[in-house]
DNA sequence: GCCGTTTTCGGCCCGACTGTTTTCAGTCG
């Protein structure tokens, strides 16, 4: 069993026992246990291996020791299946609801016997819920917004999980199967969909059939839906579908571009190819007139055979790519490589894992030229944020950090709150001596509209805010984004020089793509930020840069990508030049 | 349930925000 189950079990425990009215204490230990295996480096069960004691991870004591023990050697705990069994099953799903906790939870439970999420809604529907002291009609419609968020979201998988899925899978065919090559993933995976229905691969082989059986012996697969000769899906372990085409080499060019889709780039394609005279399948293409077949041995045979400009698989969502392709104007997309630095870092000064020295030790070995250590400002209690005081011995160590490594410019930084009226957590005298300033929102998520766009208007007027942290605040998945006037605050952002940031940790990707298009256009600077809460956590740039690219995203949109010295003269810049004065680098 | 130690038990994070009520409880991060 690995930590990320664990953790989870162990959070489903700390749930129960909130429902159940445990001394918070005891919750809180588990809660900590939880985030403190979450954190840590190491696997629990490469740990038992080793002979070590899980109890040299601070928050573990004897009892969730041997707990943790229990379901690594046995992969069951039971504690957690008498637990569970005195509830009834629907109760953490009706916990995970945006603004119900334990204590709503349980008088649910107890006062309309709500034991499901459709129980739930039915309370909403009868108006027993709003007859519950305390809730009210504002209550009401924000459960049944967050009800209606759930059921949108259905059955996607977001990419952070469905990637590494894809690529294990891809791994365990290359190295278990021979006779299968060109394996690849397709469909949204390889567009960079922030979340996509299934898992898709391909490849070919000499030997189909023994392809399928290898695949279907993978230790994941659950179910198979339906096999074929050239086509398998399944099930695997939480419900996610997979699917892997084989098929014939002489097609495989093409075959590429069809399962990569989308829906919407393939038949504006296929149009564009009937306009020249041809048609276009899986299989290739075909004169109309003579019924000649052309062989496409590749994907970018294909679209150059259509007198188009290869047309990388980010941008193929149907919004105008081959209009731009027909044009020669396809962007040349950023890459993982053109980043030289990294604006958002956490070190365990605030909620980080990682030390500073690690964090800046890490970056150095990236070879980035700079680096901001940003950890969060006093108002996030939780996050350990930093008081006016620890600030100071903050930059102090930066500026320390700085010196050892003159090949890299380590910047002072925060990643301060934006309070609910659009004020700031640090006063401006504080904040001026700071190299670089994030503002985020990380309360009062639900504000009206116009509220919410001022408030954030407001933080972006201050002089000595750098850029804003991701922008929506939306977790894929779990908590939707603010709503607020995107298009007015870009133009704001362009009109005062503040840079928004495409905050690269998978669960947040913000802002999304379509925004960041829209942002991009309005001339906004832009910077892809990893959030890194541990030196891991780096290489989440990955998914920024991915998710920049479906923005349609040069480098030279990317502040990050400056080299350090025009870095350095962007940052002396003052606030109010800096659009112009990063539009003029090109 | 964990931790530190005052080695046998007391202290453990808390401020912001919301909705409801009208002084506060629940939730969130």
């Amino acid at each position: 069993m690995d930590n990320n189950k664990i953790v989870e079990m162990f959070e489903d425990i700390a749930d129960l026992l909130e429902v159940k009215g445990e001394t918070v204490f005891v919750i809180r230990a588990y809660r900590n246990a939880a985030r403190a295996i979450d954190k840590y480096p190491k696997q629990l069960s490469n740990m038992l291996l080793e002979g070590q004691d899980f109890r040299i991870i601070p928050g573990i004591g004897e009892a969730i020791s041997d707990k943790a023990l229990e379901l690594v050697s046995t992969g069951r705990l039971q504690y957690y299946d008498s637990l569970i069994a005195e509830f009834p099953s629907g109760i953490l799903e009706i916990m995970q609801i945006s603004g119900i906790g334990p204590k709503t939870t349980k008088r649910l439970w107890n006062e309309l016997n709500v034991t499901s999420l459709s129980k739930l809604e039915e309370s909403l529907d009868n108006g027993s819920f709003i007859s519950l002291s305390g809730m009210g009609k504002k209550t009401s419609d924000n459960i049944r917004l967050q009800l209606q968020f759930q059921r949108d979201i259905g059955d996607s998988i977001p990419l952070h999980v469905a990637r590494p899925l894809a690529g294990m899978m891809v791994d365990f065919l290359k190295a278990n199967c021979s006779v299968a090559e060109n394996i690849m993933w397709v469909g949204g995976i390889r567009r960079f969909e922030e979340s996509v229905k299934e898992i898709k691969l391909i490849c070919t082989s000499s030997n189909p059939e023994s392809v399928v059986t290898v695949f279907l012996s993978m230790p994941e697969i659950r179910d198979a839906i339906s096999t074929d000769t050239h086509e398998v899906s399944a099930y695997m372990d939480q419900g996610i579908k997979v699917s892997l085409q084989i098929v014939d080499e002489a097609y495989i060019g093409s075959y590429l571009q069809y399962f990569t889709g989308s829906t919407q780039h393939n038949i504006q394609l296929r149009n564009h190819a009937a306009s020249l005279g041809f048609t276009l399948n899986e299989q290739g293409l075909t004169r109309m007139d003579s019924g000649e077949y052309e062989s496409v041995t590749n994907e970018y045979d294909l679209y150059t055979s259509l007198g188009l400009q290869y047309i990388p698989p980010e941008l193929r969502q149907g919004s105008g790519e081959i209009l731009a392709s027909m044009g020669n104007s396809i962007p040349n997309l950023v890459r993982i490589a053109d980043l030289k630095g990294d604006l958002h870092d956490h070190t365990n000064w605030s909620d980080g894992r990682d030390s500073m020295e690690d964090m800046v030790h890490a970056a150095f070995q990236k070879n980035f030229q700079y680096l901001a250590i940003t950890d969060h400002s006093s108002g996030r209690g939780i996050a350990n944020g930093l008081s006016v005081d620890r600030l100071a011995k903050h930059v102090k160590k930066i500026n320390d950090l700085d010196k050892k490594y003159p090949s890299m410019m380590v910047l002072s930084g925060t990643e301060m709150d934006i309070r609910s009226d659009g004020s700031l957590d640090y006063s401006d005298d504080v904040i001026e001596s700071i190299d670089w300033v994030i503002a985020s929102i990380h309360s009062a998520m639900g504000q009206d509209s116009k509220t919410m766009t001022e408030r954030i208007q407001r933080a972006m007027n201050n002089p000595n805010v750098d850029v804003l942290g991701h922008l929506s605040t939306r977790l894929l998945g779990t908590r939707k984004p603010i709503e607020a006037d995107f298009e007015f605050l870009f133009k704001a952002a362009a009109d005062t020089g503040t840079a928004l940031e495409i905050n690269a940790s998978p669960e947040r990707l913000d802002l999304k793509d379509s925004h960041i298009k829209l942002a991009r256009e309005l001339g906004v600077p832009l910077v892809i930020s990893s959030d890194a809460h541990s030196t891991e956590g780096i290489e989440n740039l990955e998914f920024g840069v991915g998710i920049a690219r479906r923005g349609w995203c040069e480098a030279r949109h990317i502040v990050n990508s400056l080299p350090r010295n025009l870095f350095l003269q962007y940052l002396k810049t003052d606030k109010s030049e800096r659009t112009r004065f990063f539009a003029g680098l090109v």
